[in-house]
DNA sequence: CGCCAGGCCTGCACGC
DNA sequence: TGCGTGCAGGCCTGGC
């Protein structure tokens, strides 16, 4: 499910929701997540305050002072306050319980997200040393893009998921950026000019943005923090519109598959 | 029934 | 030999 718009948009709907919150206990219903819930978990939650909610990459991070909770979506997962009288549905897998009568509730029936505990920096936990730059801020730019794919001959939609080079990116926003940036999924990543990788680099943050603004996409059950669905895929150029009219060409709009995955372009606009 | 789905870690094969 | 890189498999449920 959740990208790299969907992460930000639960952490701005948490954020105010949650910081500042005790959390009176934690309730962990399933621990077979990607990785198994820790089984001290409560114990180290319970009592602490909430100071912080922050994001790196697709991870979200609800920093409690001593150690962090280190929160990953998965596919279909999804992180949301409710009244803590409201009883546990099916893969209602973990709860947060704060001193104000609401819940922090987790939720994900295809278990591929992930609850962690870190006691130092949550930066250097290692499955998020090696995660690069956010793709909204400066350290990520066409030259970095430039740089960093000289050696890579895989096609640009892979490069550009691969998290090590640029935090975030995923199948959907990988197709999009590239339909507004005019490129070929298959292009040879080292082939891009550095024109182009300005190009793209600027399409990638633009599209992200656009994403954000509209709350992420909702596809089949992504709502943010209070529940609701956003809107970003009426919005999609490109993504799961196999063989229906490009907007700017009315070119069917072509889907094959890189890497086992559904990829989705113009095959007049994109070249 | 088989296939597909928004993620990503792991381990192996390969070529320089 | 060792490294970077490129693949494929695996983890799950649900919907078509």
């Amino acid at each position: 499910m959740p990208e790299l718009p969907e992460v930000e948009t639960t952490r701005r709907g948490l954020e105010p929701r949650l910081v500042g919150r005790r959390i009176e206990r934690a309730v962990i219903r399933e621990r077979r997540l990607r990785r198994p819930i820790p089984k001290k978990l409560p114990e180290w939650l319970a009592g602490a305050k909430i100071r912080s909610i922050g994001r790196r990459g697709k991870y979200l991070l609800i920093g409690c002072g001593h150690g962090t909770l280190i929160v990953h979506l998965g596919m279909s997962g999804r992180l949301w306050v409710v009244a803590s009288t409201t009883p546990a549905g099916k893969h209602d897998h973990f709860d947060l319980v704060l001193d104000d009568g609401r819940t922090l509730r987790f939720k994900d029936p295809r278990r591929f997200g992930l609850l962690l505990w870190c006691g130092q920096n949550p930066l250097a936990h290692p499955l998020l040393k090696d995660i690069g730059p956010e793709p909204l801020t400066p350290a990520f730019g066409g030259e970095y893009l430039h740089r960093q794919t000289r050696s890579r001959s895989a096609a640009i939609k892979l490069v550009l998921m691969d998290s090590r080079l640029v935090a975030g990116i995923g199948n959907i926003y990988a197709s999009e950026a590239l339909f507004r940036a005019g490129i070929r999924p298959s292009t040879p990543a080292r082939r891009l000019s550095r024109a182009r990788c300005d190009v793209l680099a600027e399409k990638v943050r633009e599209t992200l943005q656009d994403a954000i603004v509209a709350g992420g996409s909702s596809l089949r059950d992504y709502v943010n923090s209070a529940g609701e669905a956003g809107f970003f895929q009426d919005k999609f150029n490109v993504y799961d519109r196999a063989g229906e009219a490009c907007f700017k060409c009315a070119t069917a709009i072509k889907g094959i598959r890189q890497g086992q995955r559904a990829t989705y372009y113009c095959p007049r606009c994109q070249r």
